[in-house]
DNA sequence: CGGTGGATTGAGTGGCGTCAACCTGAGTGG
DNA sequence: CCACTCAGGTTGACGCCACTCAATCCACCG
């Protein structure tokens, strides 16, 4: 099976073979997490970063009160944690959503690599910094759009980044989530959350059961949600 | 005077003479904003990036509908779009909301200085992590928290990041925004920021008056805001 | 002295939260 | 093969936080 986070960094530039080379060499440890789990916890100073293999996973702020916020969702290719290599200690915990498998890669590593290999370091740099677009995606989401268009983009955002990785099919993939996860992500209830699937429902954009999300009515989504890929940066340039 | 960029890094690792003296030398032109004026605009590709010599300015995002959103906002020694340098095009504007100073960087002289000097690059990797890692804080305060909540929050986190940069006066600095602006920022209306601002004062936690901001209770403010300095990663540590 | 941007205040509204009940399907154990 | 549990989805009634739409006030300024 091809390495999903190389396929997600080509997407964005061309990686000459000594830097393949060295991508498909950042690997330490193997670990298969079940629904629930702990990837990396909020306060640790981590040693190595995760990358997702498989599975579906999610970084989780605990508030005080006990509420928890979602800040981020992760698939397949997708570097989890990749800024523990540097911002210590973690903000926040990242939890498997679904079973997870991690390939984990020890900073030592990641230092290394990016010393020997300066593009490679622009193009990781990089990763975090989409990440970091997408955060402001959902800032402004969160601030000014409503509910059903949060929704919305982020069924959007999310059917891009599997086309990235080629785990969707069409205007379809496989969404795990319950009411409540997307809840934590979408800053609303999970009672709330049921509704605005029902109002995407009943206006024919989707269909969303057991577990699988298809889109029906892709313009009129995009114009619901306001979506615009650019800020996924899935197009090849040099870094 | 100081460079309030050099200092900023500083308080994140130490940085060896030759790297101190690599960020001195890191600059291009020199430009002054009035309010109002975009120092880079949504869109655009520029091939320099903008550090905020003095003055305050906020990343904004326009939706479709005409509103907008603030993702972050950036005061002295702020990289205020270092992610230019990876990541094209532009997936917001930053605007000068007071008079600002700002030092280009041409894209070219980050790329050698990066290239010569690993460890720099890995401190101004760290820049805009930490960058994200504010933006976190604030998806979930948008995302769970109340209003006031929030105002108390982002207070907080000015303070700090003021103190960093040697812009605070004990427990007061300026903050010399709109309540239109603050509610970009925070997701609400102005009349609603106005209504969060008094009951913060009425609870006599802050006084703002004349754009500058002076703190009466930090222990209960950071108890509303459920505030934990740790996120701005402040504290000096090998990178 | 009128014009203008920003702060403040009040009255009415609505999107989303809260609380609770009920339904369904997948286990699980007897 | 059925009783039971449990997580998750669905629905309704009701309440509140924050929005909307004004109006007013104030400082500043040409």
């Amino acid at each position: 099976m091809a390495n999903p986070l190389l396929l997600k960094l080509q997407r964005r530039d061309l990686l000459p073979p000594e830097e393949q080379e060295a991508v498909e060499a950042l690997r330490g440890a193997v670990r298969d997490f079940v629904p629930g789990d702990a990837i990396v916890r909020q306060g640790d100073r981590p040693s190595f970063s995760s990358v997702l293999q498989s599975g579906w996973a999610a970084r989780v702020k605990f508030l005080a009160d006990g509420q928890r916020a979602i800040s981020a969702l992760h698939l397949a290719g997708d570097f989890v944690d990749l800024h523990s290599f540097l911002l210590k200690p973690m903000d926040h915990s990242v939890l498997a959503l679904t079973a997870c498998r991690i390939l984990t890669v020890p900073h030592d590593q990641l230092r290394v690599a990016t010393e020997r290999h300066p593009h490679l370091a622009r193009v990781l740099w990089l990763d975090t910094l989409i990440d970091s677009a997408i955060q402001r995606e959902w800032i402004a989401g969160l601030g000014r759009r409503s509910a059903a268009s949060r929704l919305a983009h982020l069924i959007c955002e999310l059917l891009m980044r599997c086309q990235a990785v080629g785990l969707a099919d069409g205007l379809g993939y496989d969404l795990p989530l319950t009411q409540t996860l997307l809840g934590d992500a979408l800053g609303i209830t999970a009672v709330h959350v049921n509704r605005s699937l029902q109002e995407l429902r009943q206006n024919r954009l989707i269909r969303f059961e057991g577990g699988r999300l298809t889109i029906m009515n892709w313009d009129r989504l995009v114009e619901l949600a306001d979506f615009d890929p650019a800020y996924l940066n899935l197009t090849r340039e040099p870094r």
